[in-house]
DNA sequence: TAGATTGTTAATCGATTAACAATC
DNA sequence: TAGATTGTTAATCGATTAACAATC
């Protein structure tokens, strides 16, 4: 609404969800030695149209130079500072089955601000067990980990069975975000924020659309031109 | 627009975005002995308000009785058709890391009508070896995935480095519909989707909001209550 | 100054929500 | 018929987009 930083309040949604990426785009600029971009370069680096970025970028702050563009280090400064994301946080990793593995020893994590100071499983076959270095602990020192390390995100990687359980052994000891990899839905209290990240139905979304376009392929809809596509780097569906 | 069947085109993207929630929840209540459900019910059990839900499902039919609710195994039969569940979908899995070993033998996917019919790797040194009972293949057997098997649908699982290298060898072969884990941006023709999953992105969305609380807490947005929250089951950052 | 590119405006589009007429 | 619940309407809200004035 206005350039002065300490009006800025109540970012979209929409806009936190694409910031990953155009922090993620201008890292990528930085590593070749870029130094600064315009927001068409930097738009067609993230896959979204430049007039979206602007719109996006206005909501922090006004970073840009008019007639240069903008400083690659410093709006990725700004966007990291925006995200949280010059802090650590802390993110412990509940389920050690094959997605929890993978997630354990997946370096993404780490690049970010993101450090995974637990695994945790309710098996007792699994504890003491090291896994990435880390030793699987039971779902017990949970209120130990939010006191003394300051853990305020868990990662749920069990079944659907267990999910819920878990999630309420999290919430009651302090943790407010949550990603949930089990395929079910979380009740939680108000205060908690909830980010599911499902598979199958990703695939399911893609299924979808697929046989639309079998079907159109066949011609079983007619002549009409089933998706009239705007032209646009990378074709994301849904959403 | 209508409830004329013939009639329905373009179901919104939100809407195809939370069908699969829709039939998971029918298949747990048909679990359940469940036989019909109202929409306040099947609402609560998938995360969202009834209203939506109507709506949602308004799009493809009408397939309630009007005083009584949803017959279960009918509507989930309805869904399952819409999203082209009914068909078999073979899928093919590419980079055997940490994430592609879990993927494989994730049991999720072949619960819904996808079959993982291939599991392949650049590397040569994974090529024989069998993981969940798939042998390990090349890239070059893809062309004939596609025609002998008819595959549809490629889960790119390789460090971001080779992403954009294996998603051009899969749209050569005739696939057309990508999920992708890799974190970066895909460039495909306008005809093929991409889905992208980020667990990276997932967190720092969450840590943007988990950022906010803890300066709601500290008091430094003053009085203000930051997020006036509606009452809802499952409480669900972003999208 | 002339050229380039931002930040903002206003129009459009799509999604959500509450309310209720239709109807079982 | 009375009670219940759907499917639809209309209002609201939020996101996207194109265009351009501001300004480096």
């Amino acid at each position: 609404m206005s350039a002065d930083p300490s009006a800025r309040r109540g970012i979209p949604d929409a806009t936190v969800a694409r910031l990953p990426e155009y922090l993620r785009a201008l890292t990528g600029l930085a590593e070749r030695g870029i130094t600064s971009v315009s927001s068409e370069e930097l738009a067609s680096a993230a896959g979204v149209r430049s007039a979206k970025l602007r719109k996006d970028l206005s909501h922090l702050g006004s970073y840009g130079v008019r007639g240069v563009g903008y400083e690659v280090d410093h709006l990725a400064y700004q966007i990291s500072r925006e995200l949280g994301l010059t802090q650590d946080w802390p993110v412990a990793i509940i389920g050690m089955g094959n997605l929890g593995h993978a997630l354990a020893a997946y370096s993404g994590f780490a690049t970010r601000g993101f450090r995974v100071v637990a695994l945790l499983d309710q098996d007792a076959g699994l504890l003491g067990q090291e896994i990435a270095g880390i030793t699987v602990q039971p779902m017990t020192v949970l209120d130990e980990l939010v006191a003394e390390q300051g853990l305020a995100i868990g990662v749920i990687a069990t079944p659907a069975a267990s999910a819920q359980e878990v999630c309420d052994a999290l919430v009651a000891a302090g943790v407010r975000s949550i990603l949930n990899f089990a395929p079910c839905v979380l009740v939680v209290p108000d205060d908690v924020d909830v980010r599911k990240v499902d598979l199958s139905t990703e695939l399911q979304i893609l299924a979808f659309h697929e046989q639309r376009k079998a079907l159109a392929a066949e011609g079983a809809l007619g002549a009409v031109a089933l998706e009239p596509v705007k032209p646009e780097l990378n074709r994301v569906v849904g959403r």
